[in-house]
DNA sequence: ACGGTAACGGACGCCGGCGTCCGGTTGGCT
DNA sequence: AGCCAACCGGACGCCGGCGTCCGTTACCGT
């Protein structure tokens, strides 16, 4: 679909449009959602009027933005699926989603639907967590898994990763990797 | 020093100053402290002139109404370091914590420092992360914590408590108390 | 009861973000 | 080369929060 409205535009617009989502995604990573739609449009030297040509609104601009995360979430979680050991599948989808929620902050806001309304995406969320279902189905199963965890307690670990701030992204992802530990082993049987 | 300032007040003014707490309290436990000044003058029936004069900064504001919320967690970690059994004292301050964080959500806000240059109460904090770091060191000691649990460990849970969100505060104290459960089972040796 | 003064709060100007309009520019097609 | 339409972005008006000033109110001491 991206694609496809990328030919039909004119190269110049193609241009901006591409700097516009550049600029959106890194400074929705460092800094969140909450920044201005102006910042953005400054960082990706563009006009204002061009900034909301391409997206009215900001929830539009972070569908586009995020694309990509979600993406790797899919990927993140399907390659635990694939995994031929339900534990391990299990424990390195937890690991992944941590990492990637505390390396961009902005998407950890949109996923955990921080947002007015919800994302476009939501649908994809739904999609991405039956999934995150079946893979605790399967560690439970296994017996890898306490038997008294739900999906809602690994929903519960992955908001309260989202709460895990810090200065440097790099301070983050190492914060979110010993709280992983520590949940997985809270989690295990 | 808040009643020796009182009694030096005219009436009208300590009834007002009382009145504007209240509402801070109320206010920044349901909404966060992102709530504009002038709301809670209005909750307190009080132009914004009366409000700035008492409390000049947001700041101010939050330091004198969050007090209670910080002498509640005194009692909590001093609970749990009177306590005889030291895995007990440590559970029962993590989960008392845990619980005072998902009541109010501006405290755990505040308590975790997201404010602009950090609360007056830092230097109270300190005493409080003190006094954590010798229950975790306690337990530590009696077996009951796995040994390579730092201090650190601790406060990281505490953050992640905080990023635990839901719409109602009674949703919020269930999931927080599932959480604690969790993590003590995840520190545990 | 009455004067003086502490305290009140409506009203003001400032600022920054928002979303839009329109004159100018530039890409693409003949 | 030249035209047309698509596209750009500076500039505008609006809104909501901020912090302060000053005329008015009402508390307290005599």
């Amino acid at each position: 679909m991206t694609e496809g409205l990328s030919q039909l535009l004119r190269s110049d617009a193609r241009d901006n449009r591409e700097r516009i989502l550049e600029a959106a995604r890194a400074v929705f990573a460092a800094d969140g959602l909450a920044v201005p739609m102006r910042e953005i449009a400054r960082r990706a030297d563009v006009g204002p009027a061009t900034l909301y040509r391409h997206f009215p609104t900001k929830e539009a601009l972070a569908t586009e933005a995020f694309a990509d995360r979600m993406h790797a979430c899919y990927a993140i979680v399907d390659e635990g699926l694939a995994d031929r050991d339900p534990w391990r599948g299990f424990t390195s989808m937890v690991e992944g989603l941590f990492e990637l929620h505390a390396r961009d902050r902005g998407f950890t806001a949109a996923f955990t639907a921080e947002f007015p309304h919800a994302l476009d995406f939501a649908a994809d969320r739904e999609r991405a967590v039956q999934s995150i279902a079946e893979l605790t189905r399967r560690a439970k199963e296994a017996g890898c898994l306490r038997p008294d965890v739900e999906l809602d307690d690994v929903i519960l670990v992955l908001m309260a990763n989202s709460g895990i701030q810090g200065a440097s992204p790099a301070a983050r992802v190492a914060a979110s990797r010993r709280f992983a530990a520590l949940v997985i082993r809270g989690l295990q049987a």
